[in-house]
DNA sequence: AGAAAGTTGTTGCAAAAACCACAAAAATGA
DNA sequence: TCATTTTTGTGGTTTTTGCAACAACTTTCT
């Protein structure tokens, strides 16, 4: 992947004494962040793998987005009126660079790593998410469990070039993943595997 | 909104004579472009109304996404794989920029007036495209119709802060951007609009 | 090692959504 | 303006999905 490569180069200049960025660690289960009101945060997970949930009033959860090494998240990324409370678990232990912002383009001071590294790579980081986001939809536009499940298992296949593929939730997660029922996933599964397995 | 405003700071310096930019008219129902194939395509709405549409196998119909004036697409935004294929479609007439690229920060050359409003916007309307997705995300993982147009609806009116919304889909369309059958959802707004006219 | 918590596999049943179909109304276009 | 196409409103029926519940199995934690 170009990407975690540029990333890569990107991290070296983390090793940096810009007064706006903060790195701090996350055990399993902590939070790392909420999105409930604007803090201008603007975070990058450095390692470990982080879930942004959101429970509605019925109590269901879903999970909004699935974090790895590299990946970014914030409310820089929602409209303000959001109603709902998401907010952002560790699912490891993890390692999470925060950069509190008045404006995300503004440099702090001549020659602040931190602040040239992020305006050369911002725009390419913000096309990453971009195309994350748009699979995102495509997967959830999906009018079926089925078409779901094929079209998740298809793009974790493409994104590995592997046909074995290792799917980076339980199931109770997949299912809040996909926004839909865990049993009637469960049943969709097993119809799915049985017809393969002729 | 701030957005429109940069952007028409922005839509000045399409009088540009850089070779890698066209502007391109399309009437009603015309195809702007498909996502098929890559073909580093950056595209801007200048003026009307267009909608990003994928059929799947069954016939469905799901519109993907919906442009206004300066909203943007292409399938530089999407990854390679997606095997469906998307397009497209003018819904009014409409007034379209295509930004052939190579890199999409790469300049032409030293002054050229597009490439140097781009660097200047382009991550901010990237973010901006980020938003979009993550509310479209946020309509699309509801678990049922009521929940999808009660938040469209609480979308729409938090964009224009009022309390009176104008869809701008057929009711035929809506169904199609949420992702549900029309007849379902006729139910479900029958039942809303009932239940508030008490 | 043993208890507690969480996950998986599987049901029957209820509810929701999709499918099909058609008439009335509205919009479009020649 | 009139014919044609599209959208809207609405039913009956079938299919899919969600819900509740529980036992077996795994993982985690102390």
């Amino acid at each position: 992947m170009e990407k975690s490569f540029k990333m890569e180069q990107f991290v070296e200049d983390f090793s940096t004494n810009c007064s706006k960025v903060q790195i701090k660690e996350f055990l399993k289960g902590e939070t790392i962040t909420t999105y409930i009101e604007k803090r201008n945060q603007f975070c990058i997970l450095i390692s470990g793998e982080a879930d942004l949930i959101r429970y509605d009033f019925y109590g269901h959860k879903t999970i909004i987005g699935h974090f790895n090494e590299f990946d970014t998240f914030g409310e820089v990324f929602y409209p303000a009126n959001t109603n709902n409370e998401l907010f952002v678990e560790a699912k490891k232990k993890c390692k999470v660079l925060f950069y509190i912002y008045d404006n995300l383009e503004q440099k702090c001071r001549k020659n602040c790593t931190f602040h040239s590294s992020l305006s050369t790579y911002l725009s390419e980081i913000l096309l990453d998410e971009i195309v994350n986001l748009n699979m995102r939809v495509e997967l959830l536009s999906k009018r079926n469990i089925r078409d779901k499940l094929i079209s998740y298992f298809n793009l974790l296949s493409t994104k590995t070039l592997s046909k074995t593929i290792i799917i980076p939730f339980s199931y109770t997660d997949l299912a809040d993943y996909l926004s839909i029922d865990r049993s009637a996933m469960m049943r969709d599964l097993k119809a799915l595997i049985d017809q393969r397995h002729y």
